[in-house]
DNA sequence: CGACGTGTTGATCTCTCTCAATTAGAGTGG
DNA sequence: CCACTCTAATTGAGAGAGATCAACACGTCG
């Protein structure tokens, strides 16, 4: 794995990081500490450690995690290329949440007080970080309100359509020939409150009625905006109806 | 209910804001557009609306949710003073969930670019915001772990031992006599992913277990330290156990 | 007084979990 | 090249937590 400069950081996609001016760059470089490499499976932070620097996700993939002391375990979200690791944990002192890597990975270290720089010397930047926790927050309800009310076929329709659109979003070709899977049924099973058994039945099930199909590492989704079930999943947010009152 | 002036605002207690010069209170203030009262039971924003602005609740309880097409609704999170409202929904431009009043409630108003000008002007301000929205995501992600992966059991004690001890830091006597709980059951089934009767089978029954006791609108915790059964519950974060690899 | 919201309960049903076992594929060492 | 190991996928059987549906009680309110 190779260096990144800041200015091929995946990040700079991000709406709110694309006009980012010379010195505002200059000033993220700076601010960079090092680049180091996890590998598949590694621990990249534990849950309750402190002391954690700011991270962006280079290359590969990873996801953050809770445990309970007996040893269930919730998927909070998968973290692409691009994504940013431990505004919250940073700033609360320990860690709320772990990270693992799914693949290698390839990530940028932040000097400790960079958040607070980021914030003291570019004001712009540091709306950006406020948006992308205001962000990550709106994604988290998504994934508390799939857990809460959908059905087991529902919630994983419902991830792999985003997670195939979140990693088509990254490539050349937006997954013409489908996107590169890195997820085991365990890691879907921990990610939407099932269990493991269940997890690969509805898989199975959703197969057969023509949803997807996972093949080599490769997700295919075949014809999402045909079928009028998963219309609702489709969407980028829900649907709302009426307010209820 | 009367005008709430910044300097006594319920924001002020968090730790980010206590020490919140005299001319960041000045530009706080000049960002506060009006007051507004909202009822109990009515909507503060609405799924899908546009153009809103950012809110901090003064007084009284509200609650964040998301619904489904068919109506399942997805409580969020509740809402008591001191919390900002729209952080999130404020930058995407629609709102990602709906607000509502769970009883009479006052709202604090700012301008439709508060949040850049406080970052503009005051990077320390911004930053706090930015720590809350990132705080805003830690709950969030406490959530998913309950309705994800505990029982009901579970996620109804953690649910009132929470709510207990954020109402009880609001009150001078820290619950001593209880505190005031407005939850119907169908707002904790509904926070918690539930159905309406399996709540209140298992409310119930942690009763009788001597967990809790609500009473004409009060949630009096009884001995949770001392149960062990809910050790695991009653901590600020999960005890996490080890990285699993 | 009737309507309504909330709490309460019983009966029944089913989705999802648990436990157990088997298979298949990748990697490793001899 | 083969035995050995490990992970992930797969499947079946049985159990159970929690959902659904349907009443009923009670207090508030117009």
């Amino acid at each position: 794995m190779e260096f990144v400069s800041c200015q091929a950081c995946p990040l700079r996609a991000l709406p709110l990081f694309v006009e980012a001016s010379g010195s505002e760059l200059a000033l993220i470089e700076s601010l960079k500490k090092e680049q180091v490499v996890a590998h598949a499976g590694q621990c990249i932070v534990h849950e309750g450690q402190a002391d954690l620097p700011l991270y962006t996700l280079l290359q590969g993939w990873a996801f953050r995690f809770k445990t309970l002391s007996d040893g269930r375990r919730q998927i909070l979200n998968f973290l692409l290329p691009g994504d940013v690791i431990g505004v919250q944990q940073h700033m609360g002192g320990v860690a709320a949440c772990g990270v693992q890597a799914l693949s290698d990975v390839l990530l940028c270290v932040f000097r400790s007080d960079a958040l607070w720089e980021l914030h003291r010397m570019a004001p712009a930047l540091g709306f950006g970080v406020t948006w992308l926790a205001a962000h990550e927050e709106s994604m988290a309800g998504d994934a508390l309100l799939s857990v809460g009310r959908r059905s087991a076929e529902e919630r994983i329709a419902s991830l792999l359509i985003v997670m195939f659109k979140r990693v088509a979003a990254l490539l050349p070709d937006a997954g013409a020939q489908g996107v590169p899977f890195l997820l085991t049924q365990q890691h879907i099973a921990d990610a939407l409150g099932l269990s493991l058994a269940h997890t690969h039945r509805t898989l199975r099930k959703l197969e057969k009625r023509g949803l997807h199909r996972i093949e080599a590492g490769r997700l295919h989704l075949l014809d999402v905006k045909l079928l009028p079930q998963f219309a609702d999943l489709y969407g980028d947010g829900k649907p709302a109806r009426r307010p209820l009152l």
